[in-house]
Formats: structure tokens, C-alpha cells, sequence
DNA sequence: CTAGATGCAAACTGTTTGCTCCGGT
DNA sequence: ACCGGAGCAAACAGTTTGCATCTAG
């Protein structure tokens, strides 16, 4: 995302490390690729049995506003969880949803593009790629959606 | 957005041009910004006061898979639609969350960055800008969110 | 005449929130 | 002990859908 959009209002007052926020950000670091917040849910269910919903939101937003975790937020699918912290572009997958990095450097060059051509302050800027993974290239299908081919997300990142 | 992302499932098997349509896409045409299926919906109802909400979302849908509007997808922020139909990129402000066109040309070359850093058969990008619109950078309000400085939207494209 | 579009209302999904009790520091 | 956090359930916003009725071609 190279962005400032979900930085700290005004830095953290401060972390209160609970039980659940550790086994939140332990469950979206051994996950496989970009977990929703349902996915993390019923991950971290297994651990905590009596954790609601509404508490993995409450904490994926506090633990993003602390830089521990990062938001994705691709077109108006829903929200992915990334326990990256560094920058770094996405690309999704038209066909089955899956989200992975694409590791290429952040182009801050185009935000000096774009200062010229807006009369916005620019302060930052978001690039993810579309097509089709591997898996949906080859078992054909050429941009379905929901039609099934590969899982709706997960997978190396 | 420079993407095949909305493009036709296999070219338009024929659109029917009802008047709902055509009042619908002529409101596009005539809307000062970048309105929402909402803001569609309430504009149009002054000729079509009939007309129902999913009616306009069925049919920017169907209007956008013939090429006839554009939606633009920034976040997890609500839809938009655009009745422009060549590529561009927007730029959303983070305090009052209006968005914009930028004039610059698709980038291309980003695309071939990524072809050769993962292995998705690219298709597409989406490139959007953040920042702070000349009313808010001057209104006060570093990043406030719903604080209401600006409106929600609208204003010149 | 008929496939496809409309209006209406209900259903859904993803996310947020009010409240009371609980646990971290 | 105190204050923020957790759990629960209800509320929400945005969007989609089933169905009976119209209408463009």
C-alpha cells in the first residue's frame, strides 16, 4: 500500500497485550497468505473458543493502527490481514480471489507524478496487480468468479 | 483502472436500452463527481420516481460490463461509478473521502515489473492516489475521518 | 409475443457498536 | 484497583436476489 492511511492518529497511547491480540497476530503470522477476517476467526477459534467476531475486528484494526499488522483492502471484496509490516504490493487473482505479494520495490515516483497533475497533497498511494494465478491458468477458466477453481484465498505469499 | 477486470464475460450478448437505462447513464454523464449507486439512485429518482436501488445497481453493473460506465472500487470505501470510459486514476482524500480523476497516463511498465516478480499471468493494475483535498488542507484536519470537513463526495472530476 | 427488465421487499455479507463483565498492568 | 479489553448480540451500510409484473424489440 505505501501509504500513510492507516497510520496511528497520533502514535499509539500504547499496546495492552491480552491473550487474544497475541494469538492474533501469532495466527496471521503462520498463515498462509492473506486471511480475512472471518478466515482469522475461525483460526484463532481453535485456541480461543469463546473469542467473538467483533473482537478479531476490534484487534486487527488496533494491531493495524500499531503498525503491527497491515490492512489490504483490494476493490470492495473484503478485507485481507497481512503480518507483513514492510511495504509491499498485491496482485489478485481475478479468477479465485487469492492475494499474494509481488515483490517489487514501492514506485514512489509516481506520487511526484500525480502531485502535478492534482491539486491534492499527495501523501501516498496504492498499486495492486490483477490476473491469474498459476493455479487458475492452468486449469483453465478465464476469469470466472466464484465458479470454483482454486480456493477462494489463501496460498504462499 | 487500467484492467480488463470489468470487461464484458464474452462482449455483450445485446444491451436492451430502457429508460431507466439512459436516464441512468445520462445522470452519470451529468454528475459533477464520481457519485455513488446511492447518489445515482437519488439524482435519477427526480425523473424515475419509481425507480428502485436495485435497479441502479443492476444496471451500473450491466452498464459497466459493456463498457458504458466505469466503477471505481478504492477500499473498502463504498462503489462508485464513473461515465468515463477511457483509463485514468483517482485520487481519494483521506478526510472527506471525495475522489478525483488524475491526469496522467497508465503506467504500463508497472505491469511488466510485476510479470517477472511473480508468476500470475498479469492482466491489469489499479493505481489510486491518496492524499488531502485543497478544502481540507485548508480547512484544518490532518486525517480526521467522518469528522465532516468537506462532504462525503461529489465536486468537479 | 417473449426474453429480459423493473419494482418491491426481503435476504445477505462484511463490519461496527452498546453494554456489561473481565483481566492486564 | 482501574481502565481498557472481551464477549455477545443487535445494528448498520452496501449490495444482491426472488418473484410477480411490465416492456422493448
Amino acid at each position: 500500500m505505501v501509504t500513510i492511511m492507516d497510520r496511528p492518529r497520533s502514535e499509539g497511547p500504547k499496546l495492552r497485550m491480552t491473550r487474544q491480540r497475541r494469538v492474533l497476530l501469532d495466527a496471521l503470522r503462520q498463515a498462509e497468505g492473506h486471511p480475512t477476517a472471518d478466515e482469522v476467526y475461525r483460526t484463532v477459534r481453535r485456541r480461543l473458543p469463546r473469542i467473538s467476531l467483533g473482537t478479531v475486528y476490534r484487534n486487527l484494526e488496533v494491531l493495524s493502527q500499531h503498525g503491527l499488522v497491515r490492512k489490504i483492502e483490494l476493490g470492495t471484496a473484503p478485507r485481507r490481514f497481512d503480518a507483513e509490516a514492510t511495504s509491499h504490493y498485491h496482485i489478485r487473482c481475478l479468477s479465485c480471489g487469492r492475494v499474494d505479494d509481488v515483490d517489487m520495490r514501492p514506485q514512489v515516483t509516481l506520487e511526484r507524478a500525480a502531485r502535478s497533475a492534482t491539486d491534492y497533497e499527495v501523501t501516498g498511494h496504492r498499486l495492486d496487480f490483477l490476473g491469474l494465478c498459476r493455479h487458475c491458468v492452468t486449469h483453465g477458466d478465464g476469469a470466472g468468479k466464484g465458479s470454483g477453481p482454486g480456493r477462494p484465498n489463501q496460498g504462499g505469499a
